[in-house]
DNA sequence: AAAACTTTGTTTATTAAATGGACAAACTAA
DNA sequence: TTAGTTTGTCCATTTAATAAACAAAGTTTT
């Protein structure tokens, strides 16, 4: 443990050039060596050597000579997304979902498995047969399984120490260290809103966007927050408690005991909640109440419009605070994309002005179930391909 | 105006590495050049041909010797705070404060004009004199003014042009182009609420926080959010909206159209509004009503009873949204801290939980009236020590 | 007081990496 | 067929960090 900050030296120079051609082969292939020169503005030479040790480590790989602009047909690069897999895991509230995937996020494999009130012990049991399970089924490859992400509905410390997860009854649960007692592999353990944004932000509905606040609504609300196209954890892995801010002073009760919050109105118990007040919406369920609202019920219809409304205050209240680019409304509450979609645009017109919303976006989910699993995945990839961050010439990692 | 991204050289190293030496010396002086060479893991010869050159460059000199630690006594190093001067300009309301600081963001003259409902040309025009007087006091240096920052109550694009002010009643005004025509250095244009907090930052209360939110409390409300040791200015520059987030939904209304926003609650202006219900207050002003609050007078009590409240409600908001490591409350409002402080504090603590407010501080504001002209003044002193920012070797600059 | 050790700081040879230019290869256009 | 263009590699050069030797100026031990 270094207590220097980092300095600069030539290695490190190597290091960032490097993954800047990744970077840009990952994004842009195919593309040659030239197009790479011009888009970087690296030196040729540069360029040709670093491309040619990234082949040697099986992360891109040539395939044929493309189209000639007036001379020599450039050589085509492709980023090799079989050299290695991750694995991602979302803990739900009452499922587990896993997903192997390959290094440019896109799912090979998955396991899907209901749960039901479980144990502390009983819960991580079944997770890592979960991963035991999957890692069976990763195919051949040079890099074998290079990192596994859980994504848990709760807060997550930097040391990967879920410290309470109110939903699953776990507080100060050392997942991280549980994990790594049995698996030799680098371990990511996020929040799940977090893990969301992550996923949306690198494979879904925010690919394009540098700034964009990810809404988790299901049971309660959480957000995941990424900022210059990372994510934002808070000081101190807090941040996201979004769905706790007073909307209104003095309001409902809400499951924290504080009143007023964005939450008791704007999620699905929420919707439950007041479903309740109608004797013949009582003990339906949120796929229950889509049904009906869909064949015509004017109370559930009304029950949507509501929720709409207020969930569109609460993200005119984070435009307002973050101006981001990209607003994108994920977990359970996008099933019912085609009720809320408007009540929830209106409420963001009326309670903002033009020049809050310039140039914003707002979106549903783009991955649907699969935003939180592909986050974590994402993770242990970023992990493992940013030489910043990978041991130098470590048994089994490129240099 | 390149289209690439930044890669890495020889070049990029040696600047990155002579900045932190140049920080280390600005944030740990008096130190030796081992010292440095302890803190930051540098080679003893890379430091010493580096602080070499920051000397012949000025910006550190030489000072005797320390205490021997068992051998060779150090030779102490300094920073040169008086190597350059950079002018700060807060605009306001109905006044305008100059600065003129040293590179180490200490005042070594002011300047303050009142002004009352003045045009947009007269206003720039008193700017500009203001600047123009303040360059004549300016102490003779190598570097001479190093640059120029203006605060405006306002919103400012990234090219420097205020978009809007809505209590100067500015709209599309290109201050930076206007005073680029007239003077001969850099010119930095933001937000007030953005230059207070970037202010105390610096120099202020949040000196120790890397993430801090300033909450700028005069007519209406703006905050400041330094996140990772920067100023936050969202993705159009309009962060720090948060006065107008609904903390009570279909509430009070608001200047900006809206209805029950912070700002309607919680600013000088809400306080003024509320002492116009009771007939022996009408007609005071905020230092007015702080005279008879400390006088006793039960009614102006209670008024800043519940604008602390208000006011600690929003904090508790944007404490479970950014999970800052403080919170500092500064501009006109601070006059009344005595008042409010503690129904500030009770208000965040009845609606937040403890793990949302863990390691959390709340103070007011310790630059005063000066935070956004020390704020501003900062900007452009960085601007100029930014190694990587600056011209190679242009006139009158250090490599 | 002399010798041995320590800490500070400079100088020099070495090494790593980007750069610029020469060159070869492969293609287009005239 | 020839001249020009684009792509990619190779090599000499340059820059900057590093390691190690060295010098300077102190303290501690004998």
């Amino acid at each position: 443990m270094s207590k220097h900050p980092t300095t600069w030296n030539n290695q490190m120079i190597k290091r960032m050039n490097k993954e800047m051609v990744l970077n840009q082969v990952m994004e842009s292939a195919p593309l040659s060596r030239a197009d790479i020169v011009q888009q970087l503005g690296l030196n040729k030479g540069t360029v040709s050597s670093l491309v040619n040790e990234l082949i040697e480590e099986d992360l891109i790989h040539e395939s044929g000579t493309g189209e000639s602009s007036g001379g020599r047909r450039p050589v085509m690069l492709l980023f090799n997304e079989h050299a290695g897999y991750a694995i991602g895991i979302d803990i739900g509230v009452n499922y587990i979902l896993g997903v192997v995937t390959n290094l440019a996020g896109g799912i090979v494999h998955e396991k899907l498995k209901k749960t039901r009130d479980l144990s502390v012990h009983q819960l991580t049991s079944l997770v890592s047969a979960t991963i035991r399970y999957l890692m069976e089924q990763v195919p051949p490859s040079k890099y074998g399984v290079i990192g596994i992400g859980i994504g848990v509905p709760g807060i997550v410390d930097t040391a990967g120490k879920v410290l309470i997860a109110p939903n699953l009854k776990w507080q100060d649960v050392d997942l991280k260290r549980i994990l790594e007692k049995e698996f030799q592999c680098p371990i990511f353990i996020e929040n799940e809103a977090n893990a969301g944004a992550y996923g949306e932000k690198r494979f879904g509905a925010g690919r394009n966007s540098h700034s964009m606040i990810y809404v988790s609504i299901g049971i309660g609300i959480g957000s995941g927050v990424i900022l210059n196209d990372e994510l934002y954890r808070g000081s101190n892995g807090y941040s996201g408690e979004n769905g706790h801010t007073t909307i209104i002073v003095d309001g409902k009760e809400c499951t924290c005991g504080s009143r007023g919050c964005w939450e008791a109105y704007s999620s699905e118990f929420a919707l439950l909640q007041s479903a309740e007040q109608h004797e013949h919406l009582a003990g339906a369920s949120l796929e229950d109440l889509i049904t009906l609202a869909d064949a015509g019920n004017p109370a559930a219809l009304e029950l949507f419009q509501t929720l709409g409304t207020y969930i569109g205050i609460g993200i005119a209240n984070l435009i307002k605070t973050y101006n981001p680019e990209q607003v994108i409304i994920g977990n359970r509450i996008r099933q019912a994309e085609h009720l809320i979609r408007n009540p929830v645009m209106e409420a963001v017109h009326s309670s903002s002005l033009p020049f809050q919303r310039a140039g914003l976006q707002i979106n549903f989910s783009e991955l649907s179930t699969y935003s939180a699993a592909a986050g974590v995945s994402a993770f242990a990839i970023e992990g493992f391909l940013k030489f910043s961050q990978r041991p130098l010439a470590g048994p089994g990692f490129p240099v």
